[in-house]
DNA sequence: GTCATCCGATACATATGTGTATCGGATACG
DNA sequence: CGTATCCGATACACATATGTATCGGATGAC
């Protein structure tokens, strides 16, 4: 370690990054000021300026760190899973992850939006993104195969459908949770979706 | 017609609403300069605040004329369906239906992120959704019937379901448009839930 | 043709945010 | 315990956006 490297900057970056995801949630990509990040971080922006350069460089940091959580979540997931297994309690399971992340999901769909407009993003994004629909793919064709059922498209295909209905449904849910509650039409869609798509496998 | 008022009013508004059309897909609600969008319009911001109090009226103005626009399309598309109805060739026209609004999308888009942080946006948004999740609804219902198929779910749920595809689709398309070009997801997922929902009609 | 009215341009005041330069205190190593 | 290094605070310069006040030209009623 050279002479002055402290052990702060770990925990600076983390209450950083945190108070973006708070900031960029409330305001959007560029409502949301550097000052009042590092306000609700309890620092001033010489935090920011000497941990990032721009805003955009904090934007993906957040982003990377969400991604990373997202794809630990599904592989806690798959460990979890047991009892007995149907179609429709997989729907349901799938439905109950999490459905309550407001402010990740703001974040994300954010920094889509932020994607289709701006080539590097949409590389990082691309790549993430792959990863979670394949991991997503092979998580609910395991499920599947446990209960008996068969299933004839490819992972990333099907992550790819699972993550569709979820992003959709909660891009709805979230702009009325009254009249849509977050997981409720996802358990229906997943249901129409998994029956489908699979057969009784055949052995 | 009092003394002075002039019929430049609405051709003004009309170049501004196409103007902060496009800025606010290319920039985002909060990156939409008013100066950036009258300059885009020919005009400068004298324009803008003789027609509008705060960006944000203006942003609802927009999406107001979008979500007409939106389901005049949808009434339009009830008009013009014609020849053999199979669920098959139902998906594919579903899945036709503009693919590539990628503009309309993003500011649709920015739209709702925006309503789930403002209660009056929000309130906005839900009314002219459920609107355009009847017509949708209706639409295809009648399209399964013609198709000699039936269906139980209410035309409000189904519509919600269509759309859901829809966005989610276009969400990951618009970001990575190579590796999965506008409406070819939408077609397999729309064909899987139409299978799914409806049965063949017995009379 | 005259004139009241409105529309959009211009100019100014203000605010808010960004980036940089500099400084002082804390830290870990020798 | 001394000190080189780093981290975050502070202050300043600058850019950009907003909102308002005012003005001149166009318009359409009479």
């Amino acid at each position: 370690m050279p002479k002055g490297v402290t052990k702060r900057r770990p925990e600076t970056l983390g209450r950083l990054l945190d108070a973006a995801g708070e900031v960029f949630a409330e305001c959007g990509f560029r409502g949301a000021g550097i000052e009042e990040i590092c306000r609700r971080a309890g620092y001033t922006r010489g935090a920011f300026y000497s941990n990032f350069a721009t805003r955009e460089e904090l934007f993906f940091a957040l982003f990377d760190r969400h991604a990373a959580r997202a794809l630990t979540r599904v592989e806690e997931l798959a460990a979890q899973a047991s009892g007995a297994l149907t179609v429709p309690t997989i729907a349901e399971m799938l439905a109950r992850v999490h459905p309550d992340e407001r402010s990740y999901f703001l974040v994300a769909t954010e920094f889509s939006l932020h994607a289709m407009r701006d080539a590097a993003a949409a590389e990082v994004l691309s790549r993430r993104d792959r990863e979670l629909q394949i991991a997503v793919g092979r998580l609910v064709i395991g499920l599947l195969e446990r209960a008996g059922r068969a299933v004839e498209v490819p992972p990333q295909t099907l992550g790819r459908m699972i993550i569709v209905i979820r992003e959709g449904a909660l891009l709805q849910s979230f702009v009325d949770p009254v009249a849509l509650p977050p997981g409720q039409l996802e358990r229906q869609m997943f249901d129409l979706l998994l029956s489908a798509l699979s057969g009784v496998a055949v052995r």
